[in-house]
DNA sequence: CGAAATCCGGAGGATTTCGTCCGTTTGAGT
DNA sequence: ACTCAAACGGACGAAATCCTCCGGATTTCG
């Protein structure tokens, strides 16, 4: 029941610059920025200008695709993490981790602007927040999660942990304390 | 026995004008990103873009100055953190709070980049991570820090809840939740 | 193979941003 | 008030960046 498309499927070329240029974008923007140049991003896939600005027609359009597409990775993150741990604690350890793991391929907005201006993408968002909602209130219930946890505080978090960084040689051993810390924190009880 | 000035002190439009640049560039920079036009600050802080240019001659003279302010005060956050406190958690809490509550005023140099060119900042920063080295043997002697923490995540943790946000009504409430969540982990054991 | 639809590439004009230069203004000392 | 070193400001040429446009290459389908 896919709606029918109105034209045919991408030019077998067509598909592979689209992922060679998602590649490249999601690398320039972690090492330049979001004011990278486009010039960067179509030498860095091996492509033109003209070949970039057809399939991405503004800058917007090309980071909004990308926030979109990591979006839709959290979310498979959140469902892979809510059925394949046992505990809520688990759970949650297996979606930060999981959002670590891909931070190189991850283009979550935590630098302010017009957040998310795509319907399509908050909606996935809210899809993330509900399934984590479900998890932290499973935990909640059989105490091994303390109370007033929200799921905006996991995402915040995880995506804080994925963000881009320089080459950092310590930077998987702090990240892997933060997260055993803070994942501790979560199993200690509120003081009032 | 501060080393003789070559020359005088800089007249006062001039120490004026410094203090706004550096006030409009914090706020352009969290804005807009460290790519921000310089003609943006110099409007910004009201002030010609000659002028901008002969305080700061390159922009990458600006973000450094910006950098090492920051880091100045973070020191002095340690500092008072850890004449102010009596125990290791406390400090450890005023310490990341000062940063959280100075995060319009801060310019952290999260985003890769050849990190820290002045030596001068580097040093400043190594004095920060020896006061919360301090702090968090203290805490580790009698037994309220688990072990294997470290300054870094510490300075890590701080940053990352002091980094520039767009409006973000909640935002506020969560970075409480996830300090009072990290902080509690402080002071769980450490499992094997 | 041949035709048509689709896609590619990069030249190039418009626009933005950079950083300098220099005539003018302002503050500090006398 | 007067002087002058210091500071200001913005016009300006150079450089970077944006994004469009279209001739030519490539894929697909009959």
């Amino acid at each position: 029941m896919a709606a029918m498309r109105s034209s045919r499927e991408p030019r077998s070329d067509a598909a592979r610059n689209h992922e060679a240029l998602v590649r490249a974008a999601t690398g320039a923007v972690h090492r330049e920025g979001p004011r990278v140049p486009m010039a960067t991003i179509a030498a860095d896939a091996g492509v033109g200008i003209g070949t970039l600005y057809r399939h991405f027609p503004s800058r917007e359009d090309l980071l909004d695709y990308l926030t979109h597409v990591s979006f839709e990775r959290v979310l498979a993150n959140a469902r892979a993490a809510e059925r394949g741990a046992t505990t809520a604690g688990e759970a949650l350890r297996r979606f930060i981790e999981a959002a670590i793991s891909q931070r190189n391929e991850l283009v979550l907005p935590l630098h302010g602007g017009p957040p998310l201006r795509s319907p399509k993408t908050r909606a996935i968002r809210e899809q993330i927040h509900r399934i984590l909602r479900q998890i932290i209130d499973r935990g909640r219930a059989d105490g091994t999660i303390r109370q007033n946890v929200t799921p905006r505080e996991i995402v915040v978090f995880g995506a804080m942990l994925a963000q881009p960084r320089g080459p950092d040689p310590g930077w998987d051993m702090t990240c892997r304390r933060l997260l055993a810390t803070y994942l501790a924190g979560l199993g200690t009880p509120t003081p009032p």
